[in-house]
DNA sequence: TAAAAATACTCCATAGGTATTTTAT
DNA sequence: ATAAAATACCTATGGAGTATTTTTA
């Protein structure tokens, strides 16, 4: 049996004449009675009792009529899920953030945006450090991910580039520097101690941070290491040293610490997002692209406005 | 798209593998590539990663996969249900039966071996008298029907002969002759009005009667026209005149009605099954089987024992 | 007898086969 | 390097067309 014989039989049945049926089917008379013997002969029974102007169905007709009447609908209903899946519109995004990023006001407006586009995409996040998101991604733990690039990233993962931001210094309250300066220039850091996150977890902020001081003459004195960002910003508190953080962490006000531009440097840190470059899921490539139209509406805007503040863009 | 991409389909997503899925499938791999290459065009997207060790789906495939794998094992039960419907195992069966047979043991028999061997077969039942039945049999309304031939029966019925019945007579308890005779000699009922059933609703048990009588010389006198069996026995009951009737009526125990049977007649009434001549529903075709079944097991038996009574067969 | 369906036949589109090349790890 | 899929090309089954006959109320 073929789906020719179905769609043939159901217009025979509802033109209930073969010549009406045929010109329907766009199909001449003669194959079209040969097509519903095959199928009669198929099932092992009669399924129209032929009358001089036209045919009806028997019993067993319409038995049959009952249960295949819905095929070509639901057929046709297979293919478009099949087409919006390989368009994502339906499935799962697992997506993965840095922690020292899920704070950054673009973050949420770029997961609103492709939450408004998908809706039927099922999104889950979870925050982890950047070596342990491209992991995540290697493994098909993840989808997709906004992380700090390692340079040189994995050739298994497509990156592409979101945004960067400046460094500040984040130190306790009580600290003289933080008293007696407002901008800081990186020179007077020499001596005190700096909180990091280690290398291979973080790889591009912890370079960051050690260019930024080599630039001013000296290695960084590492002090204690912490693997999270909330981590960081509680032994700042508790004065066992400063650290050197993307501009964004601001939004995070933890008692006992102050944060401080830096003077005079052009050292940035970026974010990406990043997804598997062999067969990549659909919602990851439309997440990547969601990610890249808020690039570009950013840029854009800054070349507009230099001046603006990160947090006066991605208002919707 | 036909079945047979949905069954390429199928068999490259299960065996995840082009070549065994083609083995399988009894086909040559590069026509099982080509088709799916077809399906995929159809649909407008790939279905399947090609891998060097075989393919798996992609998105679209697992969501495809999702809405076809029932298809093979739908149509599969659809052309079952329509083979059922066609060998009458479905659907409905639309049974008349005369109210002089309704009380005939072979009846209830007949149904309990119908019921029996197709229980899926909705059955109902309604009585009536034979002339109704046929033009219920005529006019769509009933199916088949247990009744009293008509000579000749219409054309469009086929009428199959189930058995014979002997007629016996009732009369009033208190009536002479009933106190006289344990046997009946028609002769004597020369001036005793008949209670009967008008012969336009029951042509043949109406011309015995009269046929009986005329054989012992005498035209029955026609007492009060009865359109149904309840209505005679009452009214012989109420000392109206007497009737002559099957002897299966003698199942039904009037008080003041007794039952004699005739001396010396060979004239019987007839009981038989119909159902339309064309386009019969194979429920009717198949009940009718059933009552020939009946009638030819019954005939065996009395050929076997001539002097066996009604009510020995018909037991199970 | 006059429609509608079935049959007889012809043609060609395409499913399927064989041989070979390309692909991906 | 190797197994699997894709491509190229050929064959032939059978779906569809035209002309005609048969059927049935």
């Amino acid at each position: 049996m073929e789906l020719r014989h179905i769609r043939y039989f159901l217009a025979v049945a509802e033109e209930q004449n073969f010549t009406r049926a045929a010109n329907r089917l766009h199909i001449a008379q003669p194959p079209l009675s040969q097509q519903i013997k095959a199928l009669e002969e198929d099932i092992g029974t009669a399924l129209f009792f032929r009358t001089p102007h036209g045919a009806e169905l028997t019993d067993a007709g319409q038995a049959l009529y009952r249960e295949v009447s819905g095929l070509p609908l639901q057929l046709q209903q297979a293919k478009e899920t099949a087409l919006k899946a390989a368009n994502g519109e339906t499935g799962k995004l697992r997506l993965g953030v840095t922690g020292t990023a899920a704070l950054h006001p673009a973050i949420p407006a770029v997961i609103r945006q492709y939450r408004r586009r998908y809706p039927e995409v099922e999104l889950t996040i979870e925050e982890a450090n950047s070596l342990a998101l491209a992991e995540g991604l290697l493994s098909d733990r993840l989808d997709a991910a906004i992380l700090r690039p390692s340079d040189p990233d994995p050739t298994q993962l497509i990156v592409q580039h979101f945004l960067e931001e400046q460094l500040v210094i984040a130190l306790p309250s009580s600290h003289p520097i933080a008293r007696a300066h407002d901008t800081i220039d990186i020179a007077i850091l020499k001596q005190e101690p700096f909180i990091m996150t280690p290398r291979t977890l973080a790889v591009s902020l912890h370079d960051a941070v050690v260019h930024v001081c080599q630039e001013a003459g000296f290695e960084p004195i590492v002090g204690q290491p912490a693997p999270q960002i909330a981590s960081i910003l509680s032994m700042v508190s508790a004065e066992l040293g400063i650290s050197m953080l993307p501009e964004s962490m601001q939004q995070l006000a933890v008692k006992g610490v102050v944060y401080r531009p830096i003077k005079k440097t052009s050292i940035k840190v970026e974010l990406a997002v990043a997804h598997r470059a062999q067969h990549p899921p659909k919602p990851a490539i439309n997440f990547a692209a969601t990610v890249n139209q808020q690039r570009v509406a950013r840029e854009a805007l800054l070349a507009e406005k230099p001046a603006i503040s990160l947090t006066d863009i991605n208002q919707d």
